[in-house]
DNA sequence: TCTGGGTATGCAAAGGTTTGCAGACGCAAC
DNA sequence: GTTGCGTCTGCAAACCTTTGCATACCCAGA
């Protein structure tokens, strides 16, 4: 039904590598002949079938992004970002969610290959063997994650773990929760290495907790659990588990951050929404968005680039952390 | 690089077509060949080329999903069910997001034919017979706007907008204003239709603001107007809109809802963590979603089918809405 | 021994495009 | 009247698969 190269070339009376340079190379062809193909073009709705161009160039023009949960509010803005980098560069994003289930994405990979010419993989839970596996069948940027090898763009979230500690052990805070991320996650196992440090050098105690769901309710279900704990401050893996966490400690009937202080991580806009507005540590999506894309176009077929970009996070000091209480822990009311 | 069906075909000492049954249609090949060629394709890290494939079987397997905004809470509800939907009959999603920008869409929808079997349009903006015109290059399925002579899937958001003009007025508030979605949106235009037919019934006054970025800031930006109008009720075209709202009004001074009450739609689930609590329309995204992704393939190549599905909504009262306040209407602070 | 049927494989066209090469043509210079 | 060059266009191969048809073979039945 839709028209192909070859309906155009038989309307406009021309050959079709003719209707083809009209398109992908025009100056090639007498401007005479090039408007009246373009009329026919025109006429007939005929659109170049990309799916068979790239058969032949083999450039697609599509970056495949796939990344944890979309419901996530950390994605979006990367995804924003990724999206604007590859508009100016003509290219097209494709979005996909694996559900936080390694599994899916490797088949998502699978199924991008030879659809795109790159794949942004965001946060991914799966091991960095079967990632670089993966790269030998399409270029491969990964964010949110170092694998050797290959080009890689992470937020320097082990500097925003040291000052979210340090920011609490100023406050007086003496005992520190830490509530972990999903199993797999390059990012919470970052969190944990540095933030055991910072605690250890403040002479603080911190406890694991963990994994959990990257998500509200992951957040919400730690919070009995916390109290019990006696830990008077949490460092949550994101901002949704930091205000889930909120949520269950009100819950509880425990106020933040009278009695329990708590700092997320990401900076989504809805950390400035929620009562208190939360302190969490700034992540620049966008710019790693914009860095990833950067780096999948920039060196066109030459994959041995491997550049390691490095981004800096900086600590948002909003309403959810306060003074550690003085006087005796809060008890768990059962 | 990447091996192909001639590698395999060499390494195993078959034809080509015996590599590609295979894959395709085991059934028809030996056993013993067959494990023969799986080990040397396992060997050699063969994947058969979905786009050479989907040249000559005209199945592309991935669906298209255009959204608007993908920052937007309402949105990733709708991409899961519909991502769920698809996963189950074999099929990929890819999400694209157009910045609310006619233009990006249309061009997406032409990036997308024909590297796709199907394009979910969701709440698209631009006109009508633009979309009809799309349709002959892909099959489309509209979400949240209706097009005759296209399968569609709405919800029935003006039965929502009815149950919340009422619900305003049953608490005694005879003067609504409406903020309006943006440009091109069919759903806000019936909204408006409802809301402004409701409002008559019940004898209230209804002032439409608007169009309006559907945004929490596109809301914030109106808190000044709806206090100048003397609206003691407002109806918002979404949810971020309503949440904007309460934020502007909150740093004016004004209470919600002891002065102001305020109406959602959408029923995100941000609209359960903010204070106070939002009363919303509730939509049935996630259905959405799904039903789209059946339509889609449900009827193959079978485009005259033009089902238009409606799903229903319902009012959830919670704390952004109380009786109209008695006395004199508040004024604006200078 | 011949026929018939079933099974496994090969052959080649097809799908829509790009692109290196070669041919056609016109025109200027010698 | 050649030669040579430049511009435009056609030819055909190539990209990687799938699939209808033909072929080859084996085995059973008569």
């Amino acid at each position: 039904m839709p028209a192909t190269i070859r309906d155009v070339a038989r309307a406009s009376g021309v050959h079709i590598s003719t209707v083809s340079r009209t398109f992908s190379a025009p100056h090639l062809v007498n401007p005479e002949t090039r408007s009246r193909v373009l009329a026919c073009a025109e006429h007939l709705g005929y659109r170049p079938n990309r799916a068979a161009r790239a058969l032949i160039t083999g450039r697609t023009h599509n970056i495949g992004l796939i990344v944890a949960d979309i419901a996530n509010p950390f994605f979006p803005p990367l995804i924003k970002a990724a999206e604007s980098a590859a508009r100016h560069r003509d290219y097209h994003i494709f979005v996909t969610d694996t559900n936080e289930d390694p599994a899916v994405e490797e088949e998502l990979v699978h199924a991008l290959a030879k659809q795109v010419d790159g794949v942004l993989l965001c946060s991914p839970r799966m091991s960095n063997s079967l990632i670089e596996q993966l790269s030998r069948e399409v270029p491969l940027v990964v964010i949110n994650r170092q694998v050797t090898g290959l080009p890689s763009v992470v937020m320097d979230v082990g500097q925003g773990a040291r000052l979210a500690v340090e920011h609490l052990t100023a406050l007086g805070h003496r005992h520190i929760a830490l509530l972990g991320g999903p199993r797999g996650s390059w990012t919470s196992r970052e969190i944990r290495r540095a933030a055991t440090a910072a605690a250890r050098a403040a002479d603080a105690e911190l406890t694991v907790l963990g994994p959990n769901q990257p998500t509200e309710h992951g957040g919400t279900g730690q919070a009995e659990h916390v109290l019990r704990l006696g830990a008077t401050a949490v460092l949550a893996y994101n901002d949704l588990m930091a205000i889930g966490l909120i949520e269950g400690l009100d819950s509880l009937g425990v106020r933040v951050p009278e009695e329990v202080s708590i700092v997320g991580i990401d900076d989504i806009s809805l950390s400035r929404l929620t009562r208190p507005k939360l302190t969490t540590v700034a992540n620049p999506t966008g710019a790693a968005g914009r860095a990833a894309v950067d780096m999948l176009l920039q060196h066109g077929d030459d994959r041995r680039t491997t550049a390691q970009v490095t981004l800096q996070t900086e600590l948002v000091i909003r309403d959810s952390t306060g003074p550690a209480p003085t006087g005796k822990p809060h008890t768990v009311k059962e």
